[in-house]
DNA sequence: TTGTTGATTTCGCAA
DNA sequence: TTGCGAAGTCAACAA
């Protein structure tokens, strides 16, 4: 990993055209030959950038960064204020929890909290316009689709209604009702699901992992 | 800007959980607070972060980030290989051309590009559940709602589903028909957006540029 | 402040 | 390889 701070302009030129005037920033070059524009403030994302696979060629005053595609990126450097290059390894990597699988997979574990008698058919159900999230039967034998997100929005409802349509033109499995299944669910999207008879759930994630380990809570 | 490069384990605790195993990193905090944690290859997306407004807490041998929401960065350091800061300024900011709003404005400019005799009645057209792109009436003043996309998925064809069926119910307005144009057209868009009486038009953005300046394309 | 939408989205998984 | 859905999405803009 190379670090240069320099004052510098920048030029892109590839998905949209961007211009960046002089400036002192911080020019991250990784060991994959990407390329990152980072000022002193804002969020993660770089001002600019060029994602690899790309190629860096520097010549006096000038780095010219291009990929495949055609894409360009321009940076021409007036002034060098600190250049040193550090070599990293490569990183093990991250590992993440509490995210929409890890919630899919509790709720699998647990579909008696949606009803008594209710039963996992499968999960990520295959259909022809994509999987449903989990199939369930309830007490009575009827098919239930359930839709599981983190945050319950109209996109959702749509996507479960995409589901239901093409589930119930299937006479074996029809009628199939649905459940929106989040940990927090917006109006709108709960009004809409509603309007077209889709059961909202709202999910505790604590509660969940709670009954998958009594003890978790204690820590 | 501070540049430090270390080894170190990460964790993450707030929307999620996550965790990041002792390895040689780049530890980069911005003048606002913000700490990137990024290794040497992936994307611009740092594998670890905290956004501003944050704190930084630094003890011995440990940096604890925390934001007013109660997340909280913690980076044990094991070794410091490099450690540097450098005064960068304010950033004059970004100028970008080529995205949807600009492929917005250059339809309009052009709405007749979709039929002769076709003229717009207003861009952002306001509706209750949002504006619609572009609102036309074509050559015999029949509306027509236009969603512009510079990709067009399947969300793009729900949303203008959604505008259609709220505009049809205004007996002033109706029938409103639908138009829904991007640079690109996903086979499934496509096949959802005729199957609801939607036309489709691909855009291309340097024939419309072109049509704006004829000199354009000889740089 | 809240909500909605776009993004050079990036990222991961599965067919 | 391609396609699709999620993301600690982030960020800009309007109401």
């Amino acid at each position: 990993m190379r670090l240069v701070i320099a004052r510098c302009s920048v030029d892109y030129a590839g998905r949209l055209t961007a211009h960046l005037p002089t400036a002192v920033r911080l020019l991250l070059v990784k060991a994959d030959g990407s390329v990152l524009v980072h000022s002193d403030g804002g969020s993660y994302k770089p001002l600019n950038w060029m994602s690899p696979p790309c190629r860096l060629e520097e010549s006096d005053g000038e780095w010219r960064v291009v990929n495949k595609a055609g894409e360009e990126l321009r940076i021409t450097l007036d002034e060098v204020l600190h250049d040193s290059t550090h070599d990293l390894g490569i990183d093990p990597g991250l590992t993440k929890d509490g995210v929409e699988a890890h919630l899919q997979e509790l709720l699998a574990e647990h579909v008696h909290t949606l009803g008594n008698g209710w039963r996992l058919v499968r999960r990520e159900y295959p259909t022809p316009i994509g999987p449903v999230d989990l199939m369930c039967r309830d007490a009575d034998g009827i098919s239930v689709a359930v839709e599981v997100k983190r945050r319950g929005e109209i996109d959702g409802v749509e996507q479960l209604t995409r589901y239901l349509d093409l589930l119930n033109r299937d006479p074996l499995l029809a009628p199939v009702r649905g459940v929106f299944a989040a940990q927090v669910i917006k109006q709108q999207a709960r009004v809409l699901a509603e309007d077209r008879g889709i059961r909202c759930v709202t999910l505790d994630y604590d509660a969940l992992r709670g009954i998958d380990d009594p003890t978790a809570r204690l820590f």
